[in-house]
DNA sequence: TGTACATCAGTGAACGCGCGTTCACTGATGTAC
DNA sequence: TGTACATCAGTGAACGCGCGTTCACTGATGTAC
């Protein structure tokens, strides 16, 4: 009515798009992919809700159609972190696949998740801190079993280090009693080691020079292992 | 003035303690206490300055007499764990110094850098969490050196394990040529598993079963540093 | 094939929060005479 | 030994910030008739 009398009023409607975006096509997508590029370059604290609307052009309460909360789209992010790490592990493990001798690609996978495990921390540091930050911010804690998110393979980190040991036990490499906990030795120095290049003293550290300091402890771990009574 | 005519002023002001807190007597040293507590409470994040004048009884900009600001005063807490670490570690060494001979000296002395830096990581989570944290909430990057604080022998953690690698090559336990960032190596797996008790898998378990993975870590650690082709 | 209507994904505005930090100030203390 | 004064460690009030979240709304879309 009143715009029927005032033109300006009128014409300022036709200016403004009137609300394209009320469809957006697949926000929470949007959101998601949104919330990955952030914690990328920032890490777990740069998963913002805000700023995740504002890249997805969209208003802040629209993530709430999609996300119950921060935290639902934190651990969402998080579980996609968790599963391209395991699918860099996974193709690590697979590039050395060609290998004949049972025992030699046995090793060689384990190797691999080694491998594929520091070298994606140095690829995408930001994913790595999100997979392996516990209650931030403080928040509520995780379930012990957050490790759910799979790879191609269908199995998550933890479980496909797991089968490369296995696999050490079927070729006689590892001793069977050996085998129990051995996941969380050999898990300790790589992501260790992941750490100290992130954060602490390997930090700067050129590629090259994180490759051999990364072969050479996978090596200390193969020996400390293996070392114990089975032959090599 | 007014004060003389109206009583309830004067009364007022005969109540109200009249400014006690005018010289706290060391308010730099209450605040820094207070960052610790904090920091052993929460971990970094909670190193928060405010609450820190809070716990001080003090107003908020009060600090800044004393601290630059609160980037200042959270690299003085971290400075402080790190100096904690570094006395953890000095004292499960020196607990094994009983031994005669050099070698098992040697290696207890080794095994108990390792022992020290994970029953701390065990002891005060947020202390150690805070001394590890680099680049916290986003701020300024830390310098590589940033180890300086010491212990009481005058070491930092990073030094004392260094000393321990060269006695182990001293009594003939360690190959020289393998001495070299031999460091990173067996701290990578040492913090590594302290960071899967605090937010990983390992979180949870109790202190005796806690106890026996950091054993067989440090063994494995161990193993696979000497065996390479210095006898045991 | 056309119309009426319910759905619900988006808008727009506003909250309270606690934070680090800045400003101008005040008055207890220690020092110089 | 007593007084005048400079120092500077504290106060009090206020800032702007960006955050997560809540509320009532609107209008494009798909469905039932």
């Amino acid at each position: 009515m009143r715009a029927a009398i005032n033109p300006v009023i009128s014409s300022t409607k036709r200016t403004a798009p009137a609300r394209r975006t009320y469809r957006h096509g697949d926000l929470r997508r949007a959101l998601l992919d949104a919330g990955i590029a952030l914690a990328r370059e920032g890490g777990p604290q740069a998963i913002v809700l805000r700023e995740a609307t504002r890249r997805a052009g969209v208003v802040p309460n629209a993530a709430y159609r999609h996300f119950a909360s921060h935290q639902a789209l934190f651990e969402a992010v998080r579980a996609e972190a968790i599963a391209r790490l395991a699918r860099a592990i996974e193709a690590q493990i697979h590039s050395t696949h060609r290998r004949r001798d049972p025992r030699q690609r046995a090793r060689a996978a384990f190797r691999g998740v080694g491998l594929g495990y520091v070298g994606f921390a140095r690829a995408e540091p930001g994913l790595f801190r999100t997979a392996f930050t516990a209650r931030a911010f403080g928040l509520t804690e995780f379930a012990p079993e957050d490790m759910a998110p799979r790879g191609v393979g269908g199995l998550d980190p933890f479980q496909l280090l797991g089968s490369t040991l296995d696999d050490l036990v079927a070729t006689g490499l590892l001793a069977p009693k050996q085998r129990e906990g051995a996941e969380f030795m050999a898990w300790s120095a790589v992501h260790g080691l992941a750490l100290l290049m992130l954060d602490g003293p390997l930090r700067g550290q050129d590629d090259a020079a994180c490759r051999k300091y990364t072969e050479r402890l996978v090596t200390m771990v193969e020996q400390g292992l293996l070392a114990a009574d089975a032959g090599a």
